[in-house]
DNA sequence: TCTATTACTAGAACGAAATTCTAGTTACCA
DNA sequence: TGGTAACTAGAATTTCGTTCTAGTAATAGA
């Protein structure tokens, strides 16, 4: 998309509008869903013309695709420098499962745009979603491979971690999220951390 | 829609048009995804007309709506009646997720049905959704309690031991269905079951 | 300051895909 | 054997994302 890689730089006006789409867009989506919110309910809500959303984003799912790049690298980053204040493998894994319920709970709507499975992702989308994946896992395992290897948190297959840590808060707060329970997940917070711990000390 | 509760009874040539469209339209869901295949990809391949179609399911998400109903209905049966064969809490507890990744890698296509979130549930589907699961539920808890009341397994928040049980094998199958890792959850049935049982027992 | 370039805005026109409508045809029951 | 309703068929309509055309406005370079 030429429009998107421009030549000259972009105005100053062109963040604000674009922030300003964002914005308006994670409303609509939050409330009806991705696919249940049109182009013209974003154009509305954002004030602002069906050229200018193509001109700044190039199609539905490129607005999409920010909002859901944006919300990852936040909480990616968030859960990084969490990460980088913690003493050993017992603070860390149960500073993963603190985090990932604090972020979810403070950036509801964005948590409930990073769990629909309804973005059409391009071929450029999906790229970057993969560099930014292998460079946040890659940290990660760099954070945690000490405390593999001094024998604090146990050996397991590469793929089991994430699910054993994470699975079972993501759960949780996806059930919270979708309204199907209406405990927010606070509540299990420890108790997840802590059989989090269970799963994957040495 | 009438058309779906007829005041005289459904020939018996209905059914088994229905299944095959059923069928098809599986094929197309797995191969291209529920918003990526056409009404009339799902015409051509199962070789009926648009009006048929209509007639039978009401829209193309009606025929998502009902794959994925029978879908979760099989695997829940599945499920109790693993479960009415165990022994004990322990049993009981891996048995879910043994049986959970088993039904997942004999039902890949279908599988990646129910874990798919762009099918837009008609209110009618979503009530009967939700008494499916609220029956499902009262079985899977009625099955439990005599164990937790022994204290063979934990007292926990009610809402804690789905995600404390079954997050981890759900994730883990849920990034092996969308290719995210190639290792066939069968490489960490046990590992996953063993954990869940040290999540919950007393 | 003037001018060329390009970001940016605007909305009408277009096209693809879901859904509805109209006109039948076929099976079943009285 | 006639009436009724399930069922089939596909053309017409609608909806909605996207493209196109015609501008306006900011900025860089002369």
């Amino acid at each position: 998309m030429a429009s998107r890689n421009p030549s000259r730089p972009e105005r100053p006006a062109t963040l604000e509008r674009k922030a300003s789409v964002l914005e308006a867009a994670l409303a609509c989506f939050a409330k009806n869903g991705v696919d249940g919110t049109t182009i013209q309910d974003i154009q509305r809500a954002a004030n602002c013309s069906i050229g200018s959303l193509y001109h700044h984003f190039g199609s539905k799912d490129g607005i999409a695709e920010e909002l859901f790049i944006d919300g990852i690298q936040n909480l990616n980053h968030g859960m990084l420098a969490k990460l980088r204040r913690c003493k050993n493998g017992e603070e860390s894994v149960k500073a993963v499962v603190g985090q990932y319920c604090d972020w979810s709970m403070r950036n509801k709507d964005l948590a409930r745009c990073l769990h629909s499975r309804d973005i059409e992702f391009s071929g450029e989308a999906r790229a970057r979603l993969k560099e930014i994946h292998r460079d946040y896992i890659g940290a990660i395992y760099a954070w945690f491979a000490p405390f593999v290897e001094c024998g604090e948190v146990r050996v397991l297959p590469v793929d089991a971690y994430v699910p054993l840590i994470s699975g079972p808060i993501q759960e949780y707060v996806r059930r919270w999220l979708s309204g199907h329970h209406p405990n927010p997940p606070a509540k299990v917070k420890t108790l997840f951390a802590d059989a989090a711990w269970n799963a994957v000390k040495g």
